[in-house]
DNA sequence: AGCACGCCGACT
DNA sequence: GTCGGCGTGCTC
């Protein structure tokens, strides 16, 4: 214990323990600097043998710390803090909820040059602007090089040009030199200012909406926190209320934040909002460096960036007037973090808008059960569209009963038929397949021997181009064997279907067409899924084939077949969320079809023709399949009637990790007895046992109340920390799991 | 998470 | 003889 007469810092440092540090002040600073340190100030402080950049959470003058162990900080990086008030409480919250260490929790509120002790500053804008001299030139001046001239008679209509501007008119950089060389013109940094509105908010005049739009645009409100879900299916017009919501936003002087899925921060999307507003828009995807996302995040905090548009973690994006946050697509697991601060933006957005007071749109076709029963509860205002907008039909599902049926290579006749029907036509046709390599298992067809991983418990994928055995879950590659390892025989054959299969199969049934494969192994370098949908969108016919990158983000025009090559992995997932994923998938797949003018159909190859979900999804439609789904949760106590958390441990050891979640479900139940409110169930093997040559179990905790359940994981969680075994092991908390495996 | 310390195997 | 393998322990 330490009380002291000058402050003590208490700091937030990115690692994975769950407390905070104490320091006290840095040598050189004097009182009155002291006096005006607030949380949310970076500092650097020596954390053992390494210096390491750390958030100020709070100056207090006691510690529990002994104060022979207290170290003076470095000195603080920037005086303005990095972390607004908002944002700070945001991001402990989260860590809390999550059940993540503070400081990992408030670092991925930083953009990376901010952790690495960057300063915050605003990068100016370089900037063309006329010199006096320039200025003073009689029109039809330069008569001599009428490239100069023509930028000189730019800037002098515009004043000044940026020099992003200048690239973008096709003015090369040594016109501009040219005349800074003549002493016309010079080149200068000046920082954007916010709040100056330009006369005309729209560059393209809002569609109007229809009969159904209207109502939905018209109930939300702007200036408190309300969460909206707006259903509605592919082509009914969700874009459109986003964009004349985030309109009514800015004009009220507001800045939107849109949040969309992994993939589907395409070129497309983003033009969308770029051809429809006159102001500042931000783009956080994956392409940018550290040094531009810093400049986005700075423009968005200085309020010079209007409309922020990025993926998950773009929801820490602070903001100097923020007005509303959308969230497209609000079912796409991307939303939900897979590793280290496992936190929810979607259940995230929903705190911040709350606590902002500023309205929350959640969009999808196909919402979440957790979505669509909050809307039931009426937390949510429910905003629903049940027409495709322009009149087009929603595509029809039929189903095709593949039962019995002697398969060409997975397709059955009816499908290569209306494949072929389609290209006749002029059209194009896309096949779904969510399995990308050549074949999902090697066989033996004289043993039976299946070529499995060394490393997981799984089989390998084989890939035909390059021609190996791969393993989807490490990753792990090796040659294919020419004779069974098992009974040495040579009948060794690829057994089911992956993309690159049924792309060698269309290419030999339609040899005059063009077939497209689209899957991760595809697109793999930078710009190839734009150069291989360049095709597509040029309308000539072809076929498409591809995973589930193809169901997100894309609009292809001309396709007006879909087949779906196999709908019944998802029927039998041991995950509970299979059969809602599979209904949102096959809808979102089955959206790409019939747009505008053309009318889509879609056939789906299945032996479960029967399935109660399956029926129900087709003829009943995906809302009746929700509520099937959801009684089901109810009657097995699962989400969203029920919170859940997983505890997973892995080790190359198994009952290591076995005997740490034993331990762990002891202490648990030491807190908090078993009960209705409250169960254990564990530890219980992984989906897949063994990944990457470490075994891995879980405990699971099911809640009825969320509060319980975090109280007892907080506490769980400090003792796990202490536990001998846990530095022996990989264990983590994962509250609200997406993913059961 | 890093980073150092520490105690055992095959290499110049 | 040492370079380096990763187990273990600590960080205000």
């Amino acid at each position: 214990m330490t009380a002291t007469q000058i402050p003590l810092l208490e700091i937030a440092l990115p690692v994975p323990l769950r407390r905070h540090f104490d320091y006290l002040p840095p040598a050189d600073m004097s009182p009155e600097q002291l006096a005006q340190l607030v949380p949310g100030v970076l500092l650097r402080v020596p954390f053992g043998r390494q210096q390491l950049v750390g958030v100020l959470v709070a100056v207090k003058s006691l510690s529990e710390q002994p104060e022979h162990k207290l170290r003076a900080a470095f000195g603080v990086i920037d005086e303005q803090p990095a972390l607004s008030p908002e944002l700070l409480e945001l991001c402990s919250w989260a860590a809390n909820y999550y059940q993540c260490a503070p400081g990992e929790g408030l670092h991925t509120a930083l953009p990376a040059l901010l952790r690495q002790g960057e300063q915050a500053r605003l990068r100016g804008e370089p900037v063309l602007r006329l010199t006096t001299e320039g200025k003073g030139l009689p029109e039809g001046a330069l008569k001599r090089s009428p490239k100069q001239a023509a930028l000189l008679a730019a800037l002098q209509q515009r004043g000044q040009l940026a020099l992003r501007e200048l690239s973008e008119l096709d003015i090369p950089g040594t016109i501009a030199k040219a005349l800074i060389d003549k002493g016309l013109a010079q080149k200068i940094e000046v920082t954007p200012d916010s709040g100056v509105q330009p006369a005309t908010l729209l560059r393209e005049p809002p569609l109007l909406l229809s009969d159904e739009q209207r109502p939905a645009f018209e109930q939300i409100q702007y200036h408190s926190f309300n969460t909206y879900l707006l259903d509605g299916a592919t082509g009914s017009g969700k874009t459109e209320i986003y964009l004349q919501a985030i309109a009514e936003t800015l004009k009220n002087g507001k800045q939107a934040l849109v949040l969309v899925p992994e993939i589907g921060l395409t070129p497309q999307t983003l033009q969308r909002f770029q051809r429809r507003f006159n102001l500042p828009i931000v783009a956080l995807h994956s392409g940018l460096n550290d040094r531009e996302r810093l400049d986005a995040w700075l423009q968005a905090r200085a309020g010079i960036a209007r409309i922020i548009i990025g993926t998950r973690s773009a929801l820490f994006t602070p903001l100097k007037e923020p007005g509303i946050i959308i969230i497209d697509e609000e079912h796409d697991g991307s939303f939900k973090q897979q590793d280290g601060f496992r936190y929810s933006a979607r259940d995230l957005a929903a705190m911040r808008a709350h606590r902002l007071g500023i309205p929350l749109i959640l969009g999808s076709a196909t919402p979440s059960l957790e979505t669509l029963h909050n809307a039931k509860l009426e937390r949510y205002r429910y905003l629903r569209l049940q027409a495709r907008a322009g009149n087009a039909k929603p595509p029809e599902i039929e189903l095709l009963d593949i039962r019995g049926e002697t398969l060409h290579e997975g397709f059955a006749q009816a499908s290569i038929n209306a494949i072929g029907d389609t290209l006749k036509r002029g059209n194009q046709a896309l096949v779904f397949l969510n399995r990308r390599g050549y074949a999902p298992a090697l066989e033996c067809h004289d043993c039976g021997w299946l070529a499995s991983c060394n490393h997981c418990d799984a089989r390998m994928t084989v890939h035909n181009n390059p021609r190996h055995l791969h393993c989807h879950h490490c990753d792990h590659q090796r040659a294919l064997p020419k004779r069974c390892p098992s009974c040495n025989s040579s009948k060794l054959q690829p057994l089911g279907q992956g993309t690159e299969r049924s792309e060698l199969v269309l290419q030999e049934l339609f040899p005059a067409t063009k077939v497209i494969r689209v899957d991760r192994d595809s697109t793999r370098n930078k710009n190839s899924m734009q150069t291989l949908l360049a095709d597509v969108h040029s309308g000539e016919p072809c076929i498409l084939v591809g995973t589930q990158m193809l169901a997100k983000g894309h609009h292809f025009e001309d396709v007006t077949l879909v087949v779906i090559i196999d709908a019944d992995a998802g029927l039998f997932s041991t995950d509970f969320r299979g059969p809602e994923r599979m209904g949102q998938l096959l809808l979102q797949v089955a959206g790409r079809a019939g747009r505008a003018e053309k009318p889509g159909r879609v056939l789906l190859q299945t032996h479960h023709t029967d399935h109660p979900l399956v029926q129900t999804l087709i003829y009943k439609g995906y809302h009746a399949l929700a509520e099937l789904i959801l009684q089901e949760r109810q009657l097995t106590q699962l989400p969203p009637f029920r919170h859940l958390a997983l505890l997973r441990a892995e080790s190359k050891q198994a009952q290591q990790a076995v005997h740490f979640l034993q331990q762990a479900r002891q202490l648990a139940e030491a807190i908090q007895a078993p009960s209705p409110a409250l169960s254990y169930l564990g530890p219980l093997p992984a989906m897949m046992e063994k990944r990457g040559d470490r075994f891995r179990y879980q405990l699971q905790f099911n809640a009825a109340q969320r509060k319980p359940l975090q109280a007892l994981l907080s506490q769980l969680a400090l003792q796990l920390e202490a536990h001998p075994l846990a530095s022996k092991v990989r264990w983590s908390i994962d509250v609200d799991p997406q993913d059961m495996a």
